[in-house]
RNA sequence: GGGCCGCUAGCUCAGUUGGCAGAGCAGCUGACUCUUAAUCAGCGGGUCAAAGGUUCGAGUCCUUUGCGGCCCA
């Protein structure tokens, strides 16, 4: 253990002479009857009156997160999990011995309280202490009452501080499991049947992502973490399971920043019988469905703008998006030199060596990508770039494929599935080709997938949704980090 | 990987031109039976992220490293 500092021998101290006192001070239970919050909304309104002739008794549990000391008397604040709601005790009603034990509380210490509400002369709803019992010992004092926590770093290692210190941080991540469960909700009474494939994987497909390497004993085998959980969702719907959908997690092996974390939680969908616009559609309804549910409004505020999420949203082909953005002709597009000409002109640096789709995409990114704030489905991305979709049938360069955005983040990613198994190799074959040439990342060739496409697979379109960003979203949350409990960090040393 | 910024008491933060290491809260002792940032009197608390350098003298200037944040790739 680290040097203590006074603050925590202290601590030692009072804990060593409760226990000479005869004090656990790691009780095993104690009978909770109330909850601050229910406390409060059941009674803040009854008149000190009322109050005295009900003799409303309550019982509850809690951590001590303020003290407030007047020789014989005292008060004090409760923190439950529903809220804080203040307690005095005094030592006439529980007797010298006890308050003396109770004087040596910390802030921090869990206790619990049985005794009966009244109204202070301030008229805060209290409860006046007949016992008081040690439940927990706290041995490290919290961060102080009024600033709080606020170093960062501190916040995602120590969560638990930041959640005690910071009542929001809780707030958000109750908001975040019931946009889960809304999301769970809506997919089940349409008909989707929720599944879990594998995270552990010996050919990691469904994504351009470099992946994370583990080993298993008994089997010999190197894995790999899966990026995506496309490839098995898509071998469900051959299977006859037309309407499937998984929530959980994918593992990236590589940067970390503002909108990505290692790990990270998605949501994919596919649907049998339907195509990308079908998905579009049914992607407006669901985060519709969604901030109804959760926010009660069609409109939130990101990072402040307002954000309108009444459907239809804008949908904008990836060309004319970007045409419009550099001020050039969508036909103009459609060959890497021009386009690496007109990047020389607007001044976005691009691979001098890239492909056609590359610079495209690298283009679309800088020039489009930031302006994105409304919800807008951006569709028919380069054939090259998306070994998965299926060709536009009007424009072979390109593929059925949107991409969502909100807020200048992306949200979603989609497309009309391929289920030709003899395209499908050839576009495996090519994609193998450039991994050769050095580009990291490039999925193998998954032959069961492919021979599960040869069983035939029914025209299906499918969806991933980064679930942590839309609750960034969802919740007005500038980083990632904010959104999950505990991001990814450097390990601390010692 | 590159650029910029940050790291000082448990927490939140000051620290001047390089000249004794500070405040508030928290803590300790005492007073106080309706306070709520309780109040009053007194007291303690530092590897200034780490290492090296410049200097009579470094929290402050320089170099390297660690961790974090933002931006870029």
């Amino acid at each position: 253990m680290e040097e203590a500092s006074e603050l925590i021998r202290e601590r030692h101290r009072k804990l060593r002479e409760l226990i000479q006192a005869g004090i656990n001070p790691y009780a095993s239970r104690y009978e909770v009857k109330d909850q601050a919050a229910s406390l409060l909304n059941n009674h803040g309104h009854a008149s000190e009156e009322g109050l005295r002739e009900e003799r409303v008794s309550a019982a509850l549990a809690g951590r001590l997160v303020a003290i407030r000391e007047h020789g014989r008397a005292s008060f004090a604040h409760l923190q439950d999990g529903s809220g804080r709601i203040q307690i005095y005790v005094r030592q006439e009603e529980v007797g010298r011995e006890s308050y003396s034990l109770f004087r040596k509380l910390d802030i921090g210490d869990f206790v619990g309280v049985k005794g009966h509400l009244f109204r202070t002369r301030t008229g805060e709803l209290t409860v006046w202490a007949k016992e008081i019992r040690l439940l927990a010992k706290s041995l490290r004092p919290l961060p102080e009452k009024w600033h709080g926590l606020s170093d960062i770093e501190t916040r995602y290692r120590q969560r638990y501080v930041d959640l005690i210190a910071n009542p929001e941080v809780g707030d958000i991540f109750r908001r975040r499991a019931r946009i889960i469960a809304e999301t769970r909700r809506f997919f089940d009474e349409r008909g989707f049947l929720e599944v879990e494939t594998p995270m552990m994987q010996a050919l990691p497909g469904g994504a351009a992502a470099r992946p994370f390497v583990t080993y298993h004993q008994a089997l010999d085998t190197t894995l790999y973490l899966r990026v995506a959980p496309e490839l098995y969702l898509k071998r469900l719907v051959v299977g006859g399971l037309e309407r499937v959908y998984e929530i959980n997690r994918n593992f990236r092996n590589e940067g970390i920043s503002r909108e990505h974390n290692p790990e990270f939680t998605m949501l994919e969908f596919y649907q049998a019988y339907a195509d990308y616009r079908d998905l579009m559609g049914l992607t407006e309804e669901l985060i519709l469905h969604v901030a109804r549910a959760v926010l009660g409004t069609d409109e939130v505020e990101y990072q402040g703008k307002k954000i309108d999420l009444r459907p239809p949203w804008p949908r904008v082909s990836m060309l004319d998006a970007v045409a419009e953005e550099a001020g050039a002709f969508p036909q103009d597009l459609r060959q890497a030199e021009g386009l690496k000409r007109l990047a020389g002109e607007v001044g976005v640096p691009v691979d001098r060596d890239g492909s056609w789709g590359k610079v495209l995409q690298d283009l679309f990114k800088a020039l489009v990508e930031p302006k994105l704030i409304q919800p807008t489905f951006v569709c028919d991305f380069p054939r090259e770039l998306s070994p998965l979709a299926k060709d536009k049938v009007e424009d072979l360069m390109l593929v059925e494929r949107f991409e969502l955005f909100i807020g200048g983040l992306e949200i979603a990613n989609a497309y009309s599935e391929l289920n030709d198994p003899i395209e499908q190799r050839k576009r495996f074959q090519e994609q193998m080709k450039e991994r050769q040439g050095g580009d990291e990342g490039v999925q193998g060739i998954d032959e069961d997938f492919l021979r599960a496409l040869e069983y035939g697979m029914p025209p299906t379109a499918g969806a991933g949704i980064g679930i942590d960003r839309l609750v960034m979203v969802l919740t007005n949350s500038p980083s990632i980090r904010d959104v999950i409990l505990f991001p990814q960090l450097r390990p601390e040393k010692g």
